[in-house]
DNA sequence: CGTGTTTGACCCGCGC
DNA sequence: GCGCGGGTCAAACACG
């Protein structure tokens, strides 16, 4: 259907507050008619008690790479929200409350989200610094085995290990309980860089790819890794993704604190354009840039052919 | 030879 | 204390 153009929807099933708006998007691409459904739920992972404030995006697909995907796990609270980190943590903030979008396979995130939640509690703690003595095990090793805020999400794709922009090296596989499907563990190659990220697929619809992130890149995407996926940092594609009604500001901070958000810029283009779902009674964005994703991912765009 | 993957061992936290 | 499951390490291996 959408043969010239990706369509990229963007909804906000409720949003009593910033702090806890699921997001869910929902993504087709033309490419191999490959398709991808993946979704932020705010409110009821992990992620929501100890950071409320997130944020994510999600970019293409081309012949090349089955699928393109990038989230942007940014903890704003310093200038945004002091409180709502305290906020978060008294109050559990409506477990489950996973409107999520898509239905069953949320449930194979959750699974991971609330894991998760246990980590993020941990890391909590140990801030704390209460002199606990669990603490003492887990940071021994010189540098502290701080739990980072993780992001998750899925996509529906033939290829288990998505193409993001950055290099992973794996480091590690693993069977994963109630599931046929092994999980397997990456590490960003650049040197110093925290980031990790693991992979797995639903186990109920094995088409879906589970994708979590952990931790925040401290470098630009590797170069020779660009031409492929520098569109993901494409900041004229996250911005009108961020900026859904009242959230400016977010996506503001949300880019001061991407570097690599900054990469491009200045382009205009794209197929990209974005609306509301249908069944959300919200105003209707629609954003048609061109240039910036052509001039990152050639492939990107229907004719593009060399 | 550099880089990335595979894979069994190991570590750790948690629940029983 | 023990077993389980998630996560990581690192030696061996594969590949360009």
């Amino acid at each position: 259907m959408s043969e010239d153009f990706t369509d990229f929807y963007y909804r906000q099933p409720f949003q009593d507050d910033l702090r806890r708006t699921t997001t869910a998007f929902t993504f087709s691409g033309y490419a191999n008619d490959l398709s991808s459904t993946f979704s932020a739920d705010h409110s009821h992972n992990n992620m929501q008690m100890f950071d409320p404030t997130y944020a994510s995006c999600f970019v293409g697909s081309n012949d090349h790479t089955p699928f393109s995907a990038a989230f942007a796990s940014v903890p704003v609270e310093d200038q945004q929200a002091p409180a709502a980190r305290g906020a978060g943590e008294t109050t559990p903030a409506t477990p489950n409350s996973s409107i999520s979008s898509s239905s069953a396979e949320a449930a194979a995130a959750e699974e991971d989200s609330n894991k998760g939640n246990k980590e993020v509690k941990e890391t909590l703690e140990d801030a704390d610094d209460d002199g606990s003595k669990k603490e003492s095990k887990a940071k021994k090793k010189g540098e502290k085995k701080q739990r980072q805020p993780r992001f998750a999400f899925m996509t529906k794709s033939e290829v288990d290990h998505l193409e993001d922009g950055y290099r992973w090296r794996k480091y590690g596989q693993k069977a994963v309980k109630n599931s046929p499907y092994p999980r397997s563990y990456y590490r960003c190659t650049t040197q110093k860089c925290p980031v990790k990220k693991h992979v797995e697929r639903s186990y109920e619809d094995p088409s879906i790819v589970i994708t979590t992130y952990e931790g925040q890149h401290n470098h630009h995407v590797p170069a020779t890794l660009r031409r492929n996926a520098d569109a993901i940092f494409a900041p004229s594609m996250l911005a009108p993704l961020l900026i859904p009604s009242e959230g400016q500001g977010f996506a503001q901070e949300l880019l001061l604190q991407m570097p690599h958000l900054y990469g491009g810029g200045g382009g205009t283009s794209s197929m990209f354009h974005q609306q509301k779902f249908s069944s959300q009674q919200q105003q209707v964005h629609q954003f048609v840039d061109y240039g910036l994703l052509q001039d990152i991912i050639p492939s990107a765009l229907p004719k593009m052919e060399p």
